[in-house]
DNA sequence: TCTGGCACTCCGTCCGTGCGAGTGCCAGCG
DNA sequence: CGCTGGCACTCGCACGGACGGAGTGCCAGA
């Protein structure tokens, strides 16, 4: 029907007038403003009939509409298209992210550029390391009864982790192990190293065995422990210019910002297709962001999802554009682990 | 003079009033929450006294005085005392740190239980290089003319580096490389590092020559770097609760806090007696922080401080206690950090 | 030198008004 | 049957004046 259809059209006009002006669009702006070829009244039939539906919503009577989280969704399912980034931001994508000097800085650029291109707060995950595999392990004596465990993962993730020892520990008997273990991990996923802990065990000469328990013992822990999966997070300037946007304060926002595990679970929940993922407002389930929207994506090299990066924002924020910036930056950063 | 005595009381007095009322504070509230033994009309010719020497201030004529930055400078200098600990409080920071696993987990322990001991925003700077000494060198080769140098400090700091060589590289210099390094840097200070570099170029086989010379490029860039100061940052949420008592928007301070460099000169530049430092509004130089606070101090095992650490909070803040608090979570990190 | 009294200054709040934007409904028209 | 123009109605908001209260400065007296 070419009623639903100009309905569409309506819902769509509102949504794109709403971002950019951040006011209530009314009947007669939207006659003006677009090419809709009906009059105001006709519009505002319509938008009686999409308020009914739920997609929009008046703040109070006789203010104009305002998009509903159900009204952005529709939006961003059917009424849009991913907006291609224009030239001079692909070519500051890359000026921006050429030249890093190891992980920390490309993940440190990445969330940098992301919330300079988006005007939001920018998020990315450290490669998971439960997909990554083993490149190095680097045994240091920091004490006579402690060492310093060294991860480094092929996705140039490195991890430290201290171990206490039961017994004082020999010289030599460091370097063995660093030898052992780098023939029995290395290469290997991080995934199954638990499973080759007890065969290692087996098989490592009866002086070292302790040692082993103990370093395995380690190793395993560091995958299980919930501070596996870092997070870096830039842009929180940009949330206070929108702070009218979110109803109370920042507050919430930026606990769970901080608390790093909300916002850890969304981003890294991503689409094994490669698509970029929306939640909308209370989509979100948990309170803190239940005013805002989050737009993900996984990046990584090849099939392999390494993790995800993405941004939080108000609701009302500008998604083809967003989509477009956080896709593209995933993929930028993906070649560019790929290539170290 | 008794003259100056009181006057200077009633500067303390109109302090702690309005830090823990956030209220312009009266000669009339004042005369009766606080044992000064005369009349409000004394005060007011007190008040107007230190409104003249430009302690305090008033709003708008006929509101209540508030202290200026140069009020609360005096206030820290000679009017208050740093506020001892709670037990359970002391509790709480050795029950916080006990148990990190790593550096990366005691600073942010450390960063967490700042923020949630003061209210502020916490910020802990990583250990400076330039004052730890190399425990130990690591070089894996990540693809044939590349390699990643992992530089382990004393200080259980890790770091780093991908390197570019301008030749493939063969396996055995690698480990041969790796050995070199360590008996020419190990346990020497990083910031010889530099000078080392030269004879190591001399003594070295000539095969690894240029291999050395990149790694020792690599290293010194290392300590040069704007990078090499890390910082962490937490509790910004403890601002959206005062947002208020910053002029305009949280913005700069937001952005201030991302930019790290700006929060690194303060952080870092601590008074090499170990006491803590307060700097007040507009004594902080850099614009985006005129309205705010920093209370800092160095952390450290012994004599050396390895680093700072502190708060930024509006200049309306809680100093005796706050600065309590910094002090005593910069022992228990300093503590912690020798033992590892 | 301190105190009580007094006049004065303003800020913040409240209330009433007017304006403007936007709506819903209805009758008429193609 | 759907679109259009007109019209009355509803609110939110900005403006402006009045009011009350808190706090001050000054002055005369103890």
């Amino acid at each position: 029907m070419a009623h639903d259809d100009r309905r569409l059209q309506v819902l769509r006009a509102i949504v794109q007038d709403y971002v950019s002006t951040n006011d209530p669009v009314g009947s007669k702006a939207l006659a003006e403003r677009h090419d809709l070829g009906v009059s105001p009244a006709t519009i505002r039939n319509d938008m009686a009939v999409l308020e009914e539906l739920g997609y929009i919503t008046q703040p109070h009577t006789s203010a104009g509409r305002v998009p509903t989280d159900k009204g952005y969704r529709l939006f961003v399912d059917r009424l849009s298209a991913i907006k291609p980034l224009s030239v001079a931001e692909r070519r500051a994508i890359e000026r921006f992210l050429d030249g890093a000097l190891d992980l920390h800085d490309v993940l440190n650029r990445t969330v940098r550029l992301l919330a300079q291109l988006t005007h939001q707060v920018a998020v990315v995950q450290y490669p998971t390391l439960s997909r990554s595999a083993v490149r190095h392990l680097e045994v240091v004596q920091v004490a006579s009864s402690r060492l310093l465990l060294v991860l480094i993962t092929d996705t140039g993730r490195v991890e430290q982790r201290l171990i206490d020892c039961p017994v004082d520990v020999d010289r030599d008997d460091v370097a063995e192990l660093r030898a052992l273990l780098n023939t029995a991990f290395g290469g290997a996923q991080l995934a199954d190293a638990a499973s080759k802990v007890p065969d290692l065990l087996d098989t490592a000469p009866p002086h070292l065995r302790s040692l082993v328990a103990a370093v395995g013992a380690a190793l395993v822990e560091t995958l299980v422990e919930p501070g596996e999966d870092r997070l870096v997070v830039g842009g929180t300037a940009n949330l206070a210019r929108e702070a009218m946007q979110f109803p109370g304060s920042l507050r919430p926002l930026l606990e769970a910002l901080e608390e790093q595990v909300v916002v850890l679970r969304l981003i890294s929940e991503v689409d094994t297709g490669g698509a970029v993922l929306v939640r909308i407002g209370e989509e979100n389930a948990h309170e803190a962001l239940s005013g805002a929207s989050v737009v993900s994506v996984g990046y990584g090299s090849g099939e392999r999802a390494l993790g995800g990066l993405g941004i939080v924002g108000p609701t009302r924020m500008d998604y083809p554009t967003n989509m477009a910036a956080v896709r593209a930056v995933a993929r930028y950063v993906g070649q560019i682990l790929a290539e170290s």
